[in-house]
DNA sequence: GAGTAATTCAACCAAATGGTTGAATGACTC
DNA sequence: GAGTCATTCAACCATTTGGTTGAATTACTC
């Protein structure tokens, strides 16, 4: 579901805002040439993917950043960084190690 | 374009396949209930993305993992590092419990 | 209580997604 | 050349997505 939530540029681009701090569902919306609807629904996925977290203050809803699934994310990359480390030279070796067959 | 390719988890799972060394679109197909015109699909999916290279022999297709949006993706997320390093202090259990990995 | 501000809901729309089928292409094998 | 294997193409389908509108909800202000 992260994944998901990422791939939108206007969703990407609440999350850098949100970095700065809390911020009401107006404030995320300023930036976009969009609807307060259509953004609210960008803010829902957000929540969805466990991104965002809620707290309603009076009638205007404070709105958080919560970065543990963007850590899972990066953790699930992470799988990966030994082929953009190693390159070429020693990957063959690796990718013989992974078939199993270089015993 | 990198995130949309990595929503899906065929497609995840057509990456991890690739990380073993080249294969064709058949043997991409192989673990998935699906035709292989829908597998050629995902695997056209990750080659807009960059994710994967082709090289036609014969009458087969070989498809190579191409990491460098994966690492553009993980520096993407390093950009906030320093808010699980820093605001979060638990999160490392959160992460080893996390491993259930779901999607 | 009347008016207004912040947000959502419900209904709708066009386009994209993930999948299928059946026919077509291209390359190997006999 | 005929048959077959690996793959794609084209058309279609159901569902989801990203967006809109207009009405509803909820809370503040006078």
């Amino acid at each position: 579901m992260t994944f998901h939530a990422l791939a939108d540029p206007t969703r990407r681009g609440m999350l850098a805002t949100l970095a700065q701090g809390e911020k009401s569902i107006g404030e995320l919306a300023q930036p976009y040439a969009m609807t307060l609807a259509g953004a609210s629904k960008h803010v829902q996925v957000l929540e969805r993917a466990g991104l965002v977290t809620r707290r309603r203050d009076g009638r205007t809803h404070r709105c958080a950043l919560n970065p543990a699934p963007l850590a899972e994310a990066n953790q699930w990359l992470q799988q990966w960084a030994m082929f953009w480390n190693t390159r070429l030279d020693g990957l063959e070796a690796l990718l013989r190690e992974a078939k199993g067959d270089g015993e």
